[in-house]
DNA sequence: TATAAGTTGATAGTATTACTATTATATTTG
DNA sequence: CAAATATAATAGTAATACTATCAACTTATA
């Protein structure tokens, strides 16, 4: 339990800033707002200028933070990840039945997100839109692979680890639990943008969320 | 096959350019290499400059046939999606049996793909690839609703949408014909982008397709 | 065949972005 | 109180994403 407790403390891989933001004012500043100004113009219009703008403070102040907005938006998905991870643990923990932790897990990862208040700083809502928008984003980059090695996406690699663990006890004879979990967790997101934008390539409604596909998607398959 | 593909006359929304690439050497020659040149550097780096000195043009004469790189992207995958739609249509009239028609348009969708030099000027092979890691930032961008309305993405949803009637002719019962026909299409790519990438957390190996990871997929969930 | 119309190339110029560097000032800590 | 550290303000650079202008060349048409 305290192994499994110490592995789930947010934690974020320290090439991604050049000083912790969660240490001082400014930085948890920049993180608060940061969110809140991608949601509100996107990512590619978002600059430190903008942002910097916004707190009153200077731009090369945020750049003392973070090295350029990438970096700041895989810090911010990394919290993200490392967050559900969390939630994820803590929802699976002590559930003996596999189907019903697959459940579980699936429901954390599909359905719609509403801030928790356990992190001032941090708007969980506002950050999973950022997540259904612009995810992908931080991988389809010419750097995905060097990043990758230096461990930049290990916790979103986590998340879709336990997932697969999962799968693998509800039916240790399907191939291709990996897949499946990261087609369900990738999927999900997928599906919330379609919702908000493409509408009529989705079944999901205005308020809808992925869960009841997915789950019945994994059942199907894997039952 | 050959004969029928190269009597394709593809279609591209007239406000994705500002003069029509097919009509001129030039403009043919700005497709070409701006295949290649997106493949090679990544769409982030990619500049009209930079496809202007690999043809011996000038960036103003790029300007002359797209308004700007993303209106060029989208033309791009439009003209991938429209080719796509022309195999799928190709490839399932004809087949009586929904179920065979089920599998035959999940295996163009999910296969890997190979130029099928019917298009001089077109190189799907590289298009694929450009589909695979750059497609989904045609549509995650906070211009998608305008860009939907004005039709940009009707080929992309057309496809869909083929996929979406066969599933309802194979299993009229099911719910989610939709999220499951635009979960498989966006799905075959992220697998193939994770195949490239993030190789732990996909069960396709390095020169695999996604076509039996959907095909199981559709039969369980469908049958 | 002359002329108009359209296409391309070359150059220049602008605003913005994505930074880096320097210095001054304010705050914290030892 | 001095030293270390954090922040703010300013300036500057190279690249990007364009726009505008004009000359040269090609093609269509009268």
């Amino acid at each position: 339990m305290q192994n499994l407790l110490s592995n789930l403390k947010i934690t974020i891989n320290e090439k991604l800033y050049v000083k912790d933001p969660e240490t001082s004012e400014l930085g948890r500043n920049i993180l608060k707002n940061s969110i809140i100004l991608i949601d509100e113009i996107g990512f590619e219009a978002f600059t430190f200028k903008k942002l910097g703008e916004k707190i009153q403070s200077n731009e090369s102040s945020i750049y003392r933070y973070f090295e350029n907005k990438h970096k700041l938006l895989v810090y911010l998905t990394s919290w993200y990840w490392s967050w559900m991870e969390y939630r994820m643990a803590f929802a699976t923990t002590n559930v003996s039945n596999p189907i019903e932790k697959l459940e579980k897990a699936i429901k954390l990862v599909t359905e719609n997100i509403v801030d928790d208040n356990a992190t001032p700083h941090i708007n969980e809502e506002i950050l999973n839109r950022i997540i259904v928008e612009e995810f992908t984003k931080t991988l389809m980059t010419k750097e995905v692979d060097n990043e990758n090695k230096e461990g930049f996406f290990l916790v979103y690699k986590r998340v879709i680890n336990r997932i697969i663990d999962i799968i693998k006890e509800v039916n240790p004879e399907y191939p291709y639990a990996k897949s499946l979990a990261s087609n369900i967790v990738e999927g999900a997101l997928h599906q919330h943008f379609l919702k908000n934008h493409l509408k009529t390539i989705t079944n999901l409604s205005e308020k809808e969320c992925a869960t009841e596909f997915y789950t019945d998607m994994a059942k199907k398959i894997l039952l």
